[in-house]
DNA sequence: CACAGTTATTTCACTAGTGAAATGAGAGTG
DNA sequence: CACTCTCATTTCACTAGTGAAATAACTGTG
C-alpha cells in the first residue's frame, strides 16, 4: 500500500532533480508547518467570518478573555504576532462595533487598558465555542497518535523558537 | 524538572479556568501549527527580503521553478493557496522586475504560460538557497526525533486536508 | 525642576491581498 | 453558424497590514 505523497513530499522530490546537491529535508517540517498553517486558515475562518470576526479580530479578543481583563495595547500587541499599527487598528476598529472598550491608565497616562464590553465577551465565547466545532472537524480524520506526534513536536519548536530573540511571548 | 509551557500550553489553561466545559484539546494541533507558522514566518522572511522577494513572490518564483516551466497563470494559483487577483498581481510585479516572463499560448488564447527568465531562475536558486540555510538554522534546537514526528504527522494532515473540498493541490 | 533619554501608542503613506464584476475565448447544441 | 454556457484570467474598489515618523508621557540626573 504506497501512500499518496503530500504537496511537500512532492515538491522536495521536484528539487531534488533540480538540485541533487541540496539537502532540503527542512522542509519536511517548514514546509509543512506553513503549508498546514495555509490550509487550516482556509477551512476555519469561514466560521469566524460567519460570526462576522475575522482571524485577526477573533485572535485579539480572545488574548481579551483569556487574560485578567484590563490589558494594555502593548501587550496584546506582544501576544499577537503583529506590527504595533495593526493592533492600534484592530483595537480602534472593535471599539467602534461596542464589543470592547479603552479605559485610560491610571498611573501611565501613555497607555490605556482594553477591556471587553458584556457584547464582546458574548461574541467571542460562542465564536471560540464553534471555532473549536471547527477545529474538530477538520481533524477528525487524523489519528491520536498523530496528533499527540505534531502536539509534542510544535510545542517543542515553538519553546524554542520563542525563547530566542523573538518578542517576549510569555504567555501571561 | 519541569518543562516552561509553550504559548498553546499557557493559553488552554487560562481557557480552563473560563469555560471548564470546554474541550479545547484541538488547539493542541491547529494553535500550534498557526503559532508555529506565524513565528516561522517571521524568521525566516528576513533571509528572503534580503534577496529581494517577499514570501509570496518566494512561493512563485519556487513553483514556477520547481514544475516543468511553462505553467498557467491558473496552474500556479492553485499550487499557491491564494486569490486569484493576487497572483495575477504578483506576475504582472515580477515580469516587470524581469524575473519572468509571459507567453501566450498557441491553443488557448484565454491563457498564458509563464516561464522564468534567466535573471529569475537565477535570482530563484540563490534565495532558495539561503532560505534552506535560514530554515536549518531555526530548526537546529529540534531534536531528529521530533522533527520526524512533526513531519510525520503533518503530511498525515495536509493528505486528509488537502484531499476534501479544496482546490484541486495535486504537486503536479 | 529643566532636559536628554526612553517607552507606549498612534498616525501616515504605502503595499499586498480580497471578492465580485468584467473581459475575452473556447465548446456544445439546435 | 448563431447563441448560450462555461472557463481562464484580469480589473476594480476596497480592506488589512506594514515600517517609519510623530506624539505624548514617563524617568532619571545633574
Amino acid at each position: 500500500m504506497t501512500r499518496s505523497p503530500d504537496p511537500i513530499e512532492t515538491a522536495r522530490a521536484q528539487w531534488q532533480r533540480i538540485h541533487p546537491e541540496l539537502d532540503t529535508s527542512t522542509l519536511d517540517v517548514v514546509g509543512r508547518v506553513l503549508r498546514a498553517a495555509a490550509v487550516l486558515r482556509q477551512r476555519l475562518d469561514a466560521t469566524l467570518l460567519d460570526e462576522g470576526v475575522n482571524r485577526s479580530e477573533f485572535d485579539l479578543l480572545c488574548a481579551l478573555r483569556r487574560n485578567a481583563e484590563p490589558v494594555t495595547p502593548g501587550r496584546l500587541n506582544s501576544l499577537m504576532l503583529a506590527s504595533g499599527a495593526a493592533t492600534t487598528k484592530r483595537i480602534q476598529q472593535l471599539a467602534e462595533r461596542g464589543l470592547l472598550e479603552r479605559v485610560p491608565d491610571e498611573h501611565d497616562r501613555r497607555s490605556a487598558r482594553v477591556g471587553l464590553t458584556e457584547q464582546g465577551r458574548r461574541l467571542i465565547d460562542r465564536a471560540f465555542a464553534r471555532n473549536l466545532e471547527a477545529e474538530r472537524g477538520v481533524l477528525s480524520p487524523l489519528g491520536n497518535r498523530q496528533r499527540t506526534a505534531i502536539a509534542r513536536g510544535l510545542a517543542e519548536l515553538l519553546r524554542s523558537l520563542e525563547g530566542t530573540s523573538g518578542s517576549a511571548l510569555t504567555g501571561r
